[in-house]
DNA sequence: CCATTGACAGACCGACTAGTCTGTGAGTTA
DNA sequence: TAACTCACAGACTAGTCGGTCTGTCAATGG
């Protein structure tokens, strides 16, 4: 049975996975402090560490779930989309509206993440590594239909498109967010969507 | 005039560089003790910090003398070829020989200190800014020149080729190095490669 | 030859970190 | 209502970090 404590609890928990997620997506995960974040949730060490053996472990929580899910929650669309090329050309063009500015600015979390994590910490490696193979299976599939429902030339390999989109997409931001300046994402994607709507149909 | 003692001194700021480098590359410029750094050297706090007044100032010394000096060697003879395209193309071919492996395996130093502490440090973030800006330059330039010389298609734009290369060179080394798996980064380039020969004249 | 310089040695410091441990008191159950 | 459980509080610890400071001694220049 759920009693009053239990969902309580649950809130806990998850006031402590937002601001895990916020403060590792600003500095990274080491500049992160476990000190800081409760300071800022005026929450104490023991009501911490009640609900995670370790900061590794809250790491890999916010990475598995609130990471992953925003992922997903982006791609999802586009890739569900009837016409799934078009919808993906959309996605970078309408690339700097609104809040896809500030994720721009702050880059991909999940790529943040691998990039800090991964050569120190194989739990890290392994669970983006799990999610990249996810995004790459759900993205050639959506361009394997895309070429059954002749919305996507049959002279490419729907594999090599998707590596390619994966590719741009993390290098673009990456180098967007370096500059500071989310015009620029748009300079970084610009080839990428020429050949794409070369090869849509 | 140089003394003796002058020499002796630029050695040891040498030593210390190369292996600061080689820290920082392993496990990331935060995770990378000074300490630690020493005791492998076996030279003492006092001897570094009479060559860096901080940490941070060696973090920016490695980026701009190591790091940026490898890249610059790693792409000055592609850029200089008589037909660069091709070099380009080449250069993508043979990245899953000798001592590329490694180099996939722990990402492009630049990308992952760019990635790592541009959000928390404008040092770093403008000095990497300033590498890839000169990278993007000379990149279109040799791709103008190839127009010129006619190995280039015209029908493209030389800075958005570019910047599409650089782009997925980023974003496939940073999954490659994820997966740990250096054959990935064909996977992940190969769609660029194609493209590269077709508009190759 | 003697005064000075500067490359280096290493003990030391304060700040900060992740993580522990002993309570405490409200919610739950018998 | 009495026993108990568990979400939470917060002082505390051990260790690491970047950085400082004083001292030493060989190379240097007058």
């Amino acid at each position: 049975m759920t009693t009053h404590r239990d969902l309580q609890a649950e809130v806990t928990r998850e006031k402590i996975m937002t601001a895990a997620a916020e403060e590792i997506y600003r500095v990274g995960f080491q500049a992160a402090s476990v000190g800081v974040i409760l300071r800022k949730l005026g929450i104490s060490k023991g009501c911490f560490y009640h609900h995670f053996p370790t900061k590794q472990e809250l790491g890999y929580a916010v990475l598995e779930e609130s990471f992953a899910k925003l992922q997903a929650e982006i791609w999802e669309p586009a890739l569900r989309s009837e016409d799934p090329l078009r919808a993906i050309i959309e996605m970078f063009s309408k690339a700097d509206k609104k809040l896809d500015c500030e994720r721009i600015k702050h880059g991909c979390p999940i790529n943040n993440l691998a990039q800090e994590m991964s050569p120190i910490d194989e739990g890290f490696r392994k669970r983006v590594e799990k999610i990249y193979r996810n995004w790459r299976k759900h993205l050639t599939q959506a361009l394997l239909r895309a070429q059954k429902e002749q919305t996507m030339s049959d002279d490419v390999d729907a594999n090599e498109v998707a590596t390619l989109i994966m590719a741009v997409t993390q290098g673009a931001i990456g180098i967007a967010k370096n500059a500071q300046k989310p015009k620029i994402f748009k300079d970084f994607t610009r080839g990428l969507v020429n050949y794409l709507e070369h090869i849509h149909t």
